[in-house]
DNA sequence: CTGTGGCATAATGTATACCAGCGTCAGGAG
DNA sequence: CTCCTGACGCTGGTATACATTATGCCACAG
């Protein structure tokens, strides 16, 4: 009965050990999305005592964090070898941002149904940050084109598209500033993402989902053309040949 | 040296641990599929203890596994409280057809610049294999249909698609019976499948994606009309009202 | 008679110990 | 000098034991 004729403790619910796995998950999936995978031609291997001790905790909850890490695809686990963080391939690649541009391009239809002007005011302050000088702040604009597309994502009224895009969003991280930095890609973004507002500002389902699909299906080919660097080594370690 | 020098022990690889995990989460998850979700209201709690003693493993395995089921969304762990099987809301099975239906479309584009008269050929046999009386046989029906859909997402040749509808397709087991029996809507399909074909054989990526994304668009339609019966006791364990 | 508080039980979350492969290195033999 | 073989160590996989907490029941007090 207390429910509302009694407010008169405010105590957040206390999220006693709500998952000291989802803890050590969280780490080491910041260690490896902060890890410049790409950078570096040898595997990375992870080793879960080295991990257990370095956070402070047992293994187990490491091997339950390495279970949803290996089913989100961010670490593989070779039985009785060990476990290497995964390097996309430049196909895999080129499939997520095809699987990206089929979800946001729905999204942008739905979307186009829904915005306000609110929304369309976000939006454009989004695509205009760094209107002036994209090419500056490379790392800050490729946060902020992130943030415009999970935007859009975020504006089709879909939770599941949402969370989806967002595994696909942490394994591109490391393709964003590579892409960002070819063929002036930056500044013909800012095009498109004003052509994207304003479909949506106009409330043309057809027209917001062709311009999101052609426009990120253009970084696909974008990477698909030049994106050979992603399999510079990433098949060396199949086969120790002696 | 003895790889086929001596030919005299033929003993099969027999797959030691290579998953103890992986099994524990394919039975876990067949025998959740199996289960009707929806026919009883009360909440479906699993127990740790009862599934390693029914598997014959220990509870690590098992944890591990359920982490795997918690992060595809077929069991949430309620920390201190146990695990329950999650009884997807109508808005879910909404969200996840319509994801659905963004991969699909996209597939289906992509598809109709690749297919080959083969290909055709096998979609037209997936699609009226049971033209002459789907009423007749609602669950081979029901399953033709599956495979039918999930035979344009695989000519559209991206891998992560076919992995991605695989886990939705799971999750609407249960809803599949249910709106196939309703609405007629199983004839309704074959024509809007001859259709899709027509477009996929005439190399009509548009008109495909916009057929496939109607079609598909339509049964979320459908559901979010009559799949009431979802959310008829999906809430009712969030507190015990004394 | 009802409400509250404490206790007992049980279930989960965590830690640690043990086990089984796989790689590597060294030593011996050809 | 080279190649094969065996042993050791490192790694993950599994099991079991322990602690913490949630829940339900019972007793006592108002």
């Amino acid at each position: 009965m207390q429910d509302f004729a009694n407010p008169r403790l405010k105590v957040e619910p206390l999220d006693l050990g709500i998952g000291l796995r989802r803890q050590a998950c969280e780490a080491i999936k910041r260690a490896i999305t902060e890890m410049d995978i790409y950078g570096r031609p040898e595997e990375i291997r992870l080793d879960e005592r080295q991990l257990s001790h370095d956070l402070g905790v047992s293994r187990t909850p490491i091997r339950e964090a390495v279970s949803i890490l290996e089913q989100e695809g961010f670490v593989r686990s070779i039985p009785r070898r060990g476990l290497v963080v995964v390097r996309k391939t430049k196909r895999e690649i080129v499939e997520m941002i095809t699987v990206w541009a089929a979800i946001e391009s729905m999204a942008a239809r739905l979307a186009a149904l829904r915005v306000t002007p609110n929304d369309i005011n976000e939006l454009h302050d989004l695509g205009e940050a760094f209107q002036d000088d994209p090419d500056r702040h490379i790392h800050d604009y490729s946060h902020a084109n992130m943030a415009f597309h999970k935007a859009i994502i975020r504006l089709g009224g879909v939770e599941l598209m949402v969370s989806l895009t967002d595994t696909l969003f942490i394994h591109m991280r490391a393709v964003r500033a590579v892409t960002m930095t070819q063929d002036n890609r930056a500044r013909r973004s800012v095009v498109d993402h004003r052509a994207i507002i304003a479909a949506l500002a106009a409330h043309d389902a057809g027209l917001a989902e062709r311009l999101v699909r052609e426009h990120t299906m253009g970084l696909a080919a974008h990477v698909e053309e030049h994106g050979d660097f992603l399999d510079v080594a990433a098949g060396d370690h199949r086969r120790r040949p002696g």
